[in-house]
DNA sequence: AGCACGCCGACT
DNA sequence: GTCGGCGTGCTC
């Protein structure tokens, strides 16, 4: 319908996947003032028969509702966009890519704060200054008298560095006299200049490392991948490009994939920069969150290190996004809008026109087929630094060895061998809790989840037995539920009963436990460093939270207990995920100038995969994984996506799915380059009580993928769903 | 996702 | 009689 005034198509946190048409109120016409209205401005709506923040996304003159339907808007938030339209067009961008809702995804991703409907927090820092002249008559206490000299010499200094070097009670006992006053103080952007904004010389680069540093360039987008071996100080390289952008007087940010790898990233860069670095994480409160977001956006921090969501915060000037550990999954969300800040970030920085650097030791296999297709440039350190030697592998054959506590006598050998010389043991298992099961030895009987199709971790601190698929505990039964009888045992080793056994062995040598439960008491990890790192003979256990990143000199033997179930596990990306985990594994030992060696216990010692990693490298083992791929037409060799659905009801999932597929297909027939698979079971059928189900699209190219999910879920929008059934995309999935 | 509307069972 | 269970449908 036509219109001459302007129609306002708005996003609203809603997961339907349309915008919604508002008009402008007519206190906004009769002032002329309708060119307020901007995209990436929040606006209160009326929705429903409740209020809530949208953002404006586009400004039509018409509408393809009924235009005396449409409701005007309740208020403007916004003077200005919230970021700038490069930006808020990326935004839109994912959305679209991921075929997520385009309201839920717009507003996930800003801070919470704003979706709230808050305003920007001003940036000011709150300082302290002489208020009248003062003499030693005013206050005896020398804490006082020394405070006050220095801010007559200086003319202010922040609150902060007050109350750190005099104290919060000095503060305010002078401020009560009157002698000192406190101001706001805005934000004045001074020019980055080098060398002054070195706090740390910059190491010496060796060969390799120089010639990484060469082949990239600050000037225009380029993926580079920078494929170190662990140990081969790939950290470096970042701080010193680093150093050319921000000379450039342009801001870096850097991506961690987990929570607990931010603050040791902040300090490497905050040692070597006297700059702003500021982080951004899930574990900070909104208010931080929203404040580094706008400093961020203002061009008040230099550098932001962070995880995941980070690659939606704005810049004023951004220069470089840096992807570390690029091959990890944590980068890709699990959940509601599925997006890949790996892939994102490599988007945003081509939308900038500047570089990107992803690091690893272990490259995934799309992005080395990236490399191969030349869309990326592959850079390599196949040397450690200084003299430490990369760590030699090697296989512990289970079938020939007699084993306690899922330790081989081999391997226990092994351990006792490293700790009479002094050094220390890494052990690796990748699941947490005491044992995996919970088994009665006369019936058989397993304690089951009631609501996922797992079984109960049975936590010996905690005295649960605990779901690690969803929210159920239990009690620990005192005996067997289904026959009654005294009889059950715990089953498989996690980290706990690792850890249990290897006290008793080990009574006198300290014994660390590093998984998603120790970990969580506060300083766990920076503890954990200062004990390791003091060298004196130890044993660490350890899940996959280890391999991620850690430093540890003085580790000279790793032992992987159980290589075999993942390397079995049916999920498409498992055994690559194996060759990771172990490799990263394997180079936290024989960091320093001590041999590193890493063992593999195994029933499977002569498997084909296996060799590769032990008698080859990653690099070989990688080109296997490759090769399978290829023949079996999946990514990096297809482009996947997946409808995912899930229901109370089995039936009704799979129902659902058999329908989306014959809509599919009606849209779009398969053919040499385009599949279908499914409907399947999702890896874990049942979870948290809904049945899992999938429905695999498959195709040669990128684009054939976009328009087939595009006109797929616009038809989604128009056919009638079971309300059991929940459904959305998964583009790009990195499980099955 | 919320939220209202609506149509059946079991309470004061 | 009416309180509340959640199935169904709508949101510019
Ligand atoms: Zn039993
Ligand atoms: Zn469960």
């Amino acid at each position: 319908m036509k219109n001459q005034k302007p129609i306002l198509n708005v996003a609203v946190p809603t997961p339907q996947r349309q915008l919604f048409d508002y008009v402008i109120p007519d206190e906004f016409i009769k002032s002329d003032s309708t060119e307020l209205f901007i995209p990436g401005c929040r606006v209160l709506i009326p929705f429903g028969n409740r209020n809530l923040i949208g953002l404006i996304v586009k400004i039509s003159q018409s509408t393809d509702f009924d235009l005396k339907k449409l409701k005007p808007i309740k208020a403007l938030i916004d003077k200005e966009p919230l970021v700038s339209k490069i930006l808020f067009d990326f935004f839109i961008w994912s959305a679209n890519y991921y075929h997520h809702p385009i309201g839920e995804a717009l507003l996930k991703v800003f801070p919470g704060n704003l979706r709230k409907g808050l305003p920007l927090p001003k940036t000011t820092t709150r300082c302290w200054k002489i208020d009248k002249s003062y003499s030693s008559d005013n206050t005896k206490s020398v804490k006082q008298l020394d405070l006050l000299s220095l801010l007559n010499s200086v003319d202010h200094k922040t609150d902060e560095f007050l109350k750190a070097c005099f104290g919060r009670s000095t503060i305010s006992a002078l401020a009560k006299k009157g002698l000192i006053t406190e101001f706001q103080k805005s934000y004045t952007k001074e020019k980055v200049s080098f060398p002054k904004a070195l706090k740390q010389n910059p190491k010496l680069l060796n060969d390799e490392q120089a010639t990484v540093l060469s082949k990239l360039s600050i000037e225009k987008f380029s993926c580079s991948l920078i494929d170190g071996v662990t140990g081969s100080g790939k950290t470096e390289i970042y701080l010193q490009f680093a150093e050319l952008i921000l000379k450039n007087q342009r801001q870096v940010f850097i991506l961690v994939p987990e929570i607990n790898l931010v603050q040791q990233m902040e300090a490497q860069f905050s040692n070597r920069f006297d700059l702003e670095v500021l982080t951004f994480h899930s574990n900070m409160t909104d208010n931080q969150r929203l404040l580094n977001w706008t400093k961020a956006k203002n061009g008040e921090a230099h550098i932001i290190v962070g995880t995941r969501s980070s690659v939606f915060v704005p810049a004023f000037n951004l220069g470089l996004i840096i992807i570390d550990e690029e091959h990890d999954q944590s980068y890709k969300q699990q959940e509601g809008f599925r997006y890949s800040a790996r892939d994102l970030a490599i988007q945003r920085a081509s939308n900038d026109s500047i570089p990107v650097l992803l690091g690893s030791a272990t490259p995934s296999l799309e992005t080395i087929q990236n490399c191969i297709k030349n869309k990326y440039q592959h850079l390599y350190i196949k040397k450690r630094i200084g003299l430490s030697q990369p760590p030699k592998w090697n296989i512990i054959d289970l079938k020939n060895q007699s084993i306690s506590n899922g330790i081989s006598e081999f391997a226990e050998t092994k351990i006792k061998e490293t700790i009479s010389n002094g050094k220390q043991a890494l052990i690796f298992i990748n699941r947490r809790g005491y044992a995996p099961a919970l088994f009665c030895n006369s019936c058989g009987w397993v304690m089951d989840c009631a609501n996922c199709d797992s079984k109960l971790t049975l936590h010996k601190a905690k005295q649960k037995l605990i779901c690690h698929h969803c929210e159920f505990t239990a009690n620990v039964p005192l005996k067997c539920l289904a026959c009654d009888k005294d009889s059950l045992v715990p089953v498989g080793m996690g980290t706990e009963r690792i850890e249990e056994y290897l006290k008793n062995i080990f009574p006198t040598i300290p014994v660390f436990r590093v998984d998603k439960d120790s970990s969580k008491k506060k300083d766990f990890m920076e503890n954990l460093h200062r004990k390791v790192n003091g060298a004196e003979p130890c044993i660490i256990i350890g899940t996959q939270m280890m391999t991620k990143g850690h430093d540890f000199k003085n580790i000279t033997l790793v032992l992987a207990l159980d290589t075999d179930t993942q390397l079995f596990h049916p999920d498409f990306k498992n055994q690559e995920r194996l060759g990771q985990l172990l490799t990263q594994v394997a180079g936290r030992g024989g960091r320093g100038q001590f041999l590193g060696e890493i063992y593999l216990q195994t029933y499977n010692s002569d498997h084909p995969l296996l060799e590769k990693l032990v008698k080859d490298n990653y690099g070989s083992f990688l080109q296997d994984i490759s090769s399978e791929r290829e023949v079996t037409l999946m990514p990096p060799f297809r482009h996947l996506a997946l409808i995912r659905a899930d229901s109370t009801h089995s039936d009704k999932v799979i129902n659902f799915l058999k329908h989306v597929r014959s809509i599919t297909n009606s849209i779009q027939p398969q053919n040499r380059s385009i599949n279908y698979i499914g409907p399947l079971p999702s890896m874990l059928e049942k979870r948290a009580g809904r049945y899992r189900y999938l429905f695999q699209i498959r195709t040669k190219n990128r684009s054939q993928m976009h328009s087939l999910l595009t006109k797929l879920t616009h038809q989604m929008g128009t056919i009638k769903i079971p309300s059991s059934v929940r459904w959305f995309v998964d583009v790009d999935p990195v499980e099955l």
